[in-house]
DNA sequence: CAGACTTATCGTAATATTGCAATGTAATAT
DNA sequence: ATATTACATTGCAATATTACGATAAGTCTG
């Protein structure tokens, strides 16, 4: 219990919940469309735009990480990050698969 | 602490973070999917489809509902769901809108 | 090297999520 | 009315997530 049952899922419904998962938080997504937005994107800009705490950022900022989305350089003193521009357009083309398969008029249900 | 500081962000980002974790389980990804493709969508033929107890899927069922991602009308003795296609599109349109936010070459900073 | 600075990691506490058996509820059928 | 069917809800246990202080690890400056 309290465990998701993976193996019960195809790997493409499975990659989705975790893509999902990275943006199913709204500090991830206030730093990546921080990222986006900016060339200037240390970690330090981060804690003072989004108010939390500089451990909490860096362990949203690893699972981002874990998953592909951002990658980081060490920049001197600092690490630079970024949105990884590849895998950023894998994830849309994702999402916009499951979201182009729209239910035609003659099967909605209810 | 273990409380997302929702009130460090925008109503947008929280919005967003709230569909995505809509999506952030793969029988709920699961779901979606039968629900746009079957014009047949009872529980009980996801809870046979997907092998997780009626419970399990019922709950995963509430919270798409609490999203207003599927709705449920009740038909005869069963619940016959579906996707909102009015909602499906705003949240197509809400991600369309995060992913369109690509950085420009020269803004990518790694 | 010592200090300053930046980020990562650890430890811990609080809350959320997941899964299911058991039970409740509502409609239908006999 | 009673039984049946289908779904919702409750209660519980296990696991995951979130947040942050403290501390470690790395780089730069003097």
């Amino acid at each position: 219990m309290g465990l998701t049952r993976t193996e019960l899922f195809t790997d493409r419904q499975n990659e989705m919940a975790i893509l999902a998962k990275a943006l199913a938080h709204p500090a991830r997504v206030a730093i990546i469309e921080h990222l986006l937005k900016s060339d200037a994107c240390i970690n330090g800009h981060l804690v003072e735009e989004l108010g939390l705490a500089q451990a909490t950022i860096s362990q949203h900022l690893r699972k981002l990480k874990s998953i592909g989305i951002v990658q980081g350089t060490i920049e001197g003193v600092s690490v630079s990050y970024c949105i990884d521009p590849v895998r950023w357009r894998e994830i849309e083309q994702l999402f916009a698969g499951l979201f182009s398969r729209y239910p035609s008029a003659d099967k909605n249900c209810c």
